[in-house]
Formats: C-alpha cells, structure tokens, sequence
DNA sequence: ATGCAAATTTATAACGATACAACTATGGTC
DNA sequence: GACCATAGTTGTATCGTTATAAATTTGCAT
C-alpha cells in the first residue's frame, strides 16, 4: 500500500461547527478491550474472558491480561456493559426533596456511599417530587432499567412501592416496615422502643402529663411511635396527649406556634417526646417564651440523628439514632442481594438502639 | 415457511443456573426504535433523526413518530446513547461524605436535583474521601467520562480541580471562587459581606471585643471571611481576636471546650461571629456553661443555612445564607454550559444577601 | 419527456462490551 | 496412527442508538 494513504488516513477535520473548544490537546485515546487485545497478542473475547476471570482461561494468560490492563490503566466503559448486559452498576436513592428532616438525606447517603466504596457501584440520587405520586420514581426506574437495586424510605403499612417492586423481583431495600404478608427486606430503627423509654424516661423525671408529636399517620413509624408511648404511659398511668394537626414533618414555626397556644391553654403537658431535633428546638422555643425551664417547670427527651444536640443548652436527654449506619447496612444488604438472590429471613434488619 | 418454524423461534429456554426469581411476567418488550419503526412502517434511522427532530425529516412523518412514541410509552435506551455518542446524561455532585456541615449536602442535592427536573439529566453523588487527594474523583470523572458536568465545593485559591477541568475543557462549575488568572464559572457567596456585616452588628450592639472562628485556611472563602471580619474592626478601632486551632470544620465538642477554655482566660471576647449554625451551638453552650447571657453580657450573630435557628432561644442574629438556591443556580448554569459554550463572562455568579 | 436540485428517506457502520458456538491445540487411550 | 475428551482460544452476532453517506422521491424548469 503506498505512503500516500497513511498521511491521509485520518478523516480531514470539519470545517464547519466551528470547532468548540480547543482540540490542542491530542490525548491518547481511551483504552479498550481492543487495545489489549493489540498489545498482548490476543482475541478481544479472550481479554474480556480474562479479565471477567473465567476460569477456562489460562492462568498465565489471565495474570498477563491484567498486567497489561493495569499498566495503561484501562477501565470498561460502563455505557457498553450496560447496553450489553443490562446491569447499570448503579444504586437509586430515592428522596423527597421537600423533607426538612435535618441532615437525614446527608447521613443516609453517606451511609449508602461508604457502602459502594470499593465496588463499581454508583449512588443516584433520584427524587420524588411530592407533587407526584411516591410510586412515581420506583415505577420509572423499573420500567427504565435505570438502576440495579433501589432504597426509599418512610415506608407505608401497606406499601405500594414494595408490592411493585416485589412483583417485578426488582431488587430493593427500604427503611422502616410494613404490614404486607410477604416478608421483604428492610432496615428499621425500633420507634416503638423510642417512644416507650422516651416516655418512661419523662415519668421518672416526675412529669404529670406527657405530649408527643407524632410523624404523618401514614407512615408505619408513626405507629409504632405512638403505641410505645402509649404504652408507657398505660402502664404507668400517667397523664398524656397526642399533638393534633400537626406532624414531625410540619414547619418548626407551626410547631413553635401550636405549643405556644397551648401551653397558654389549662393543663400543659410538662414532659415532650421529641421524634426530631426540629420538633425539640420548636417545642423549646415555646416554653422558653413561656418561661419554662427544661430541667425545672418542663422537660424533653429527643431523638438524636447528629452532633447537634451535644451542645444545646440546657442540655436535653436524648436517645440517638444512627441513620449513616442504617445507610450503610441497606447498602451493604442491597448489594448481596443484587449479586444473588439471599434468603430473605436474611435481609431483615431492626436496628439495636444505642444506650442513652 | 412451515408453521413449525413459528412455534419453535424462540430458543428454548436455558435448564441448567435454576433460574432466578419467576418469569412468570411475560411482559411485553421494551419498545426500542425498532417497535417505532416496525409500527410506522419507516427506517429506524427515520425514527431517530424524527425524534430528534431533525428539520429534514418531514414535519408529518414527525409528528407521526412522535404520536406513535408517546403512544407506547417509548424511552430511549440510555446506554445505547452514552456508548452512541459518549454523552452520559449524568451530573457529578462531589461531597466529602466527612463534612458535618448541617444540612450543607442536603440543600445543594435539592437545589441541583430542581435544576435537572425535567431535563433528562440524572444527579450522581461521587463521594471524595478525605484519605485521598481530593483531584481524585474528578480526575477519574475525566478519565472515564463518567458524567457531562462536574459540581464541586469549597474551592482553594489556586484549585487543582479547576485548573485540571479548565486544561481539559471540561464542563464544571463551582460553589467559590479562586484566585486563579483565568476566569471559571462560579458561584460563591459573599462572605466578605457576611464577616463584614455580622461585626459592625456586633460592635453597634456595643461589644467591645469580637471574636470569629474561621474555616480552613486552605478556602478561598476562609480569606473573603477574614477580610471582611478585619475591615470591620479595623474601621471601628474595636478589640477583636481569631480562634486559633479550631476552625468551622471542627468537631462541636472541640469548639465548646476551646471557648470554655478562653472564657476562663483575661479579657474574652464578648462578640461572636459565627460562621454557621454548629459553630454558634457551641459556643452559646460555652457561654451559657460560664454564665453568660445572649443578649446581656455576650452578643452573637450567625450564618443560618436552615429554618432551624428560627426556634433558637435565646433569639440570635441571623445572616441567611440560602445554599439550596446556589444549587439550583449551579445546576442550571451548568446545564447551559453543556448544551453549548457560553461567553464565560455569564458564568460567575456571586449570590446577593438576602437582607437580615 | 428530460434533467437537475431540493426534499425526504434509508442502508451501513460504528460505539465497547459480552454470550454463544465454533475452532485449535494437547495429551491420553486403544 | 486414529480417535476422543479436554483445555484454551477465537469469530460472529448482538445490545439500542446515532453519524455518515447514499439512495430515493418530488417538484419544477427546460
């Protein structure tokens, strides 16, 4: 083949397009599976058998491909994989971006990303729009193949998110149960628990009359919230209510503004179980403005997600929940489940409560 | 052709691997092109180039396409176009999964998250480990084409990362600016106006001695902050000192025990700018442990990133820094600069205060 | 009718990986 | 020496899309 045709192998560059950007930079290109294959001598397949470590491969090929392989640093192009096996390597979180839960998303998802360390999984966030439905998200991620396992929270007694994803077998993880007759996998805190010593904890302090506000009723942690509490306070037969109208997701100056009316009303509670650091610093603020003292007049016991509470003054009891643990431990769980179907009594989870 | 041939067309299911989980869903295929194409009796390639919408596809055949496509719920393959046309429809968020900054990561994932609604641009959280430089993850982004756009946060004046995305004309944008000669897209804050403005409230409030923790060092915004904290005092003759060996980034507990420390020590400060809300928690804890009031004998003013110090009582100052708004910035910013290059001077952005 | 440009549509070849079936050595058995 | 099982390797097709160039149809002046 004559000269000629080497100098003008490569196309002549367009004109037109204006070219953006500068193209000064001539990178080597991209290392593929073919540029291994070039290097050591071998079939494309045979280095993609190597690498993936067949086992019908020789050895000493194996170890040669992977030498050579990490020598020019090459890397598979996820995009081809996924087009040819269907596996995204990817992981979808699914938020609600309205939560003002403080730092819930964050622990959650470093939780989740410790997890991934060290394996070819991304995290994806994908977020549910409250003004649409909650199956909404889930719904298109299966239809879509846009994930290889999901995690959601706040599940519902009657979840239809996990009937879909069961009855797709689509990978998935939740945080909090549900009342569904199939058991699935999950990761839960035990709010009952809370509730219940949170509450035990206030009559031991010689509250008369307890208060809790209670997460939107249609959560199954709401549930579970209110019968420990109101077990505790059966057992114990002490005086207690349930705030009405609003919810642990409600505005902290709703909050603020609800006790505020009724701590001017007869006979305020004096002892609050505080499901959140919001819900504690609102209810504090209004006895605060009522000159209540925690620790004198008033007194709180609240759940604890971060560093937070630590420092407020007066210092308040609090009982901690460990939501970048329950992340990692979904994430962990999600991943042995999406390398192979894990017997389910497995994949059940209830977080132990740390002490004090 | 013999009827055999129909009922036998599909290769007969594989025995051996015991089949996970049921097929029992015959579901109907995803529709690709193929079933567009199939349907209206075009070319494949017809039905790309018409959804794409091409002006020299005729209009009718395009709406044809497009009626056709909306019909059975058609969604292109987005493996098939990233491996096509090596655009992965990803953005890449970089958090350091340490930071403790409340509810910093969260208000940035919604702002970013409001910013792809609607596009088909998906949101992909890259962790960046702080026992690695933090150039890794974006470097590896590069590398890999792992996304079309890159967010990163807390930029240093001479910023590796900035000036490793500019030499590769890699689209990015950051939250804070450098001190490097070439202009980048940005968006900062201003905390120059913040320190600034946070001391002469201070010094109005009759404070004699003020005091401000810093971030970092190795940030850009650690010198805007000093610099404006410095000109206020300076320009006010007021007595004034910087906490040495703690920073914003410092665990809560360190800074109480820092400030209860300096408070036992001759003449304290009695002024507190406080660059966010942990910070001001915990230095409100020191003094109130000493026995001194907000508002009487001490005075604070705060950055507030959250509703959260709303309830905080005593009442504090609050400078509104809203970190949920530079992310929706960021994200459309950053969008726009995807879709086509935009004269850089549109791309820096210092977000205005808002008042009080 | 004939030619020619413009308007549409189509065939073909990738992108980079893997599934599957086929091929080539190798050594042992009769 | 012919035969066969096994180990190791390779060729081909394909996932769903788009870039490129080629092909077809149409309209209109000649």
């Amino acid at each position: 083949m004559p000269l000629d045709d080497l100098t003008e192998r490569r196309p002549a560059r367009r004109i037109k397009g204006a070219g953006r950007g500068s193209d000064a930079s001539r990178q080597t290109p991209k290392p593929t599976l073919r540029t291994i294959a070039d290097l050591t001598g071998l079939a494309v397949t045979t280095v993609s058998r190597a690498l993936a470590g067949a086992p019908q491969i020789a050895l000493e090929t194996r170890q040669r491909v992977a030498q050579v392989a990490a020598e020019i640093g090459y890397l598979p192009d996820r995009a081809a994989q996924r087009l040819r096996t269907g596996r995204t390597h990817v992981i979808s979180l699914i938020l609600d971006p309205h939560e003002e839960i403080l730092g819930y998303a964050t622990s959650m998802i470093n939780g989740v990303t410790a997890a991934l360390r060290g394996t070819s999984y991304h995290l994806v966030i994908s977020p549910h729009f409250s003004d649409s439905p909650q199956i909404e998200p889930v719904s298109h991620i299966i239809r879509n193949r846009l994930a290889d396992g999901i995690i959601f929270t706040r599940t519902e007694p009657m979840d239809d998110r996990v009937k879909l994803l069961m009855q797709n077998d689509f990978p998935f993880i939740c945080h909090g149960r549900t009342e569904l007759a199939t058991p699935h996998p999950f990761v839960d805190y035990d709010n009952y628990d809370f509730a219940y010593r949170a509450a035990k904890k206030l009559i031991a302090s010689g509250c008369g009359k307890l208060t809790i506000v209670l997460p939107p009723e249609t959560f199954t942690f709401a549930h579970h919230m209110r019968h420990g509490f109101m077990t505790a306070v059966r057992e114990e037969g002490v005086g207690f209510e349930i705030a009405t109208g609003i919810t642990l997701d409600s505005k902290s100056d709703d909050i603020r503004r609800y006790f505020d009316k009724r701590l001017s009303q007869p006979s305020p509670p004096d002892g609050f179980v505080c499901g959140g650091e919001v819900v504690a610093m609102s209810i504090m603020a209004a006895c605060h403005d009522h000159g209540l003292l925690p620790g004198r007049e008033v007194d709180f016991v609240a759940k604890q997600t971060s560093g937070l509470f630590d420092q407020i003054r007066p210092r308040v009891e609090t009982i901690y929940e460990d939501l970048t643990e329950a992340g990692l431990l979904m994430g962990q769980m999600l991943l042995r489940r999406i390398s192979g179907p894990v017997p389910v009594g497995e994949l059940q989870h209830l977080q132990r409560l740390a002490e004090e």
